[in-house]
DNA sequence: CATGAATGAGAGTTCATTCAT
DNA sequence: GATGAATGAACTCTCATTCAT
């Protein structure tokens, strides 16, 4: 049993994950999961009792493999400048593909829920800092790389990114604008494009 | 009598303006309004048919100031550096004066909005890539800044004030961090605190 | 002073009686009608204090002169048959001519005030009556046509209009059904069109 | 549950009707309905969405027998005059039972309506006119009704009912007021009461 | 007289949530 | 477990009606 219902959790879970990537997070309703399970509405109740659980259990199931990139196997037998070029690279595509990300739902949960500690967002960010931090330290070592404080390039690299992320979910941005401000953000840390 | 309506108006958008400021956009329903306003239901439909319309006009009466420092008298006597440093810090003071800034009800309108053409956000990005990067130029010319591509310059710091905005409203930034983060924004054309 | 208000109020009956027409009674609000007017709120109920009133001041103006045909000075000249013809005409002209006529608005009011006394619609067709039958028994005694029962002919030939108009206002009626309606009634009371 | 559902579906028809009947048919609000029904305003809702779907519903459930007569066992077994007597009587009936007629409320629905195309109502009247012209024709066949063109006066006698029905529910007309009418009609058909 | 801003009652509609089956 | 009918709270929006100016 435990094994059919946590398939029929992972069935909602999904189609869940459909309905807010096209709505946002703050807009669906619990009618507009029933409907898209194609589930009663007294079934859903079983397993998420409001729309807030069942993101957070969106949002588990969800794997950010962007900062996964610097761990990967190809990573480690590239240079620093090529993984952080593919780092970026990684960025740009999840910014374009905006068929498949939820970033609008994420930034409407985070807005409503901001009074609450979001340590799954914090420590996000911070991992992802610290791995890019060691990347941009080893390219210094390596003199890959030109940076005088690989931390907060860190931080600002993902500021930036941040950046035109929110762009591109609101008054839009091009693949070639990515490309530019990619190209830019490589030479803050004194890397060129060949 | 077009006067007591126009300032009665003016008074709703007021009201209406720390409305949005605290439950951000899309919560916020006409009643809401009508209680801060403590004015009667039919009466706010007199001024406003929806919190869309309403929003609109908040928006309309929220003067950014924020880029106009770049074209103020104090800027016309100050060295680019001193302006850019004024910039900033002008964006830090938004940033961190949570009290007072529309940031999450406009992030949320833009999305929930995102498909319309948004002429109104894009214009005032571009308006504001404009001046940096004029600020920037000067810079360079009289030789207070070095930078090789001052548009793209102008850009980037656009990006990443954008992305501390973000920060700010979801996992929180501290003024130090902010100062960072400026710091190195200032490296990165070159220049350097005192 | 009577003269100028008398004459507003003329004037807004005009217009009302527009609205009545094109939307009927019972739709009808008295915002509808300051908004034809364009006169105030309060304006209009300086004269008038609901729709009611106003459509019953609307019945007041309005005459019906299709009766009076048989009462007219070329009526006097006709014969019977003549005059028959004429009068089914001129309903036949009525019934067509929806763009003046505000029976919908009437059948309604009718409707929703049918418990009160309407001794004014009852007494327009007990009139409509008495008209008809005079003339069938002229008819009949200068052997124009041929009825045993001229009052209740009257009675028949109204009835048959009444259902001929709620056909105009519903399912719809051409001119040529008209026609052959208004020549079958003829036949009823042994009149042929030559 | 279909079974359920389709229950209190009928359920709330039949207490709509009741509504409709005594209050017409624009007055009526769905919160009528739901008082009447003594349901709860959402529940409602799961069965209709307004009232026009509503009324619709109670159109359809109801069975205009009157033409039905036409075609009955009866019918089959007696003479056309016979059946003529037996049309017009229930005609009669129907009129004077203004307890369970819902007439002003079809008239201000076709009225509210009249720009829609109305098929329902067209067919009716046509089934109606071809029943009618069917049986005067076998009248005249058979010598029992005297009339040269059957098909117009089925027209007409169906306007004159038309006219009663109209009569009765703005003046009012009496059982005997319809009973001179009828026989009237029957006249113009070459059919006279013993 | 005339204006039109303001009020508040009331209709419409949607959903989260419950509960009998 | 699962269903979906039922409830009722909450919102939106429109007008009749009043009243200070």
């Amino acid at each position: 049993m435990g094994d059919k219902s946590s398939q029929k959790r992972k069935y909602i879970i999904e189609k869940a994950r459909e309905v807010f990537h096209t709505n946002g997070y703050k807009t669906v309703t619990m009618k507009d999961i029933v409907q898209a399970c194609e589930i009663s509405r007294g079934g859903l109740y079983l397993y998420f009792s409001n729309t807030k659980e069942l993101f957070q259990a969106v949002l588990e199931e969800e794997n950010d493999n962007i900062s996964d990139i610097l761990e990967s196997d190809r990573a480690k037998n590239s240079t620093p400048g090529e993984n952080m070029l593919l780092y970026l690279s990684a960025q740009k595509n999840d910014i374009l593909k905006k068929n498949d990300n939820l970033s609008v739902a994420v930034y409407e949960y985070m807005f409503l829920n901001r009074s609450e500690e979001n340590d799954l967002f914090k420590n996000k960010f911070e991992n992802e800092v610290s791995a890019l931090e060691k990347l941009i330290s080893e390219g210094v070592e390596q003199e890959w790389m030109v940076c005088e404080n690989p931390a907060q390039a860190a931080v600002h690299i993902l500021h930036t990114i941040e950046g035109m992320k929110i762009q591109a979910q609101t008054i839009g941005i091009s693949s070639k604008d990515i490309d530019k401000e990619i190209e830019y953000i490589l030479g803050t840390v004194g890397l060129v494009l060949e």
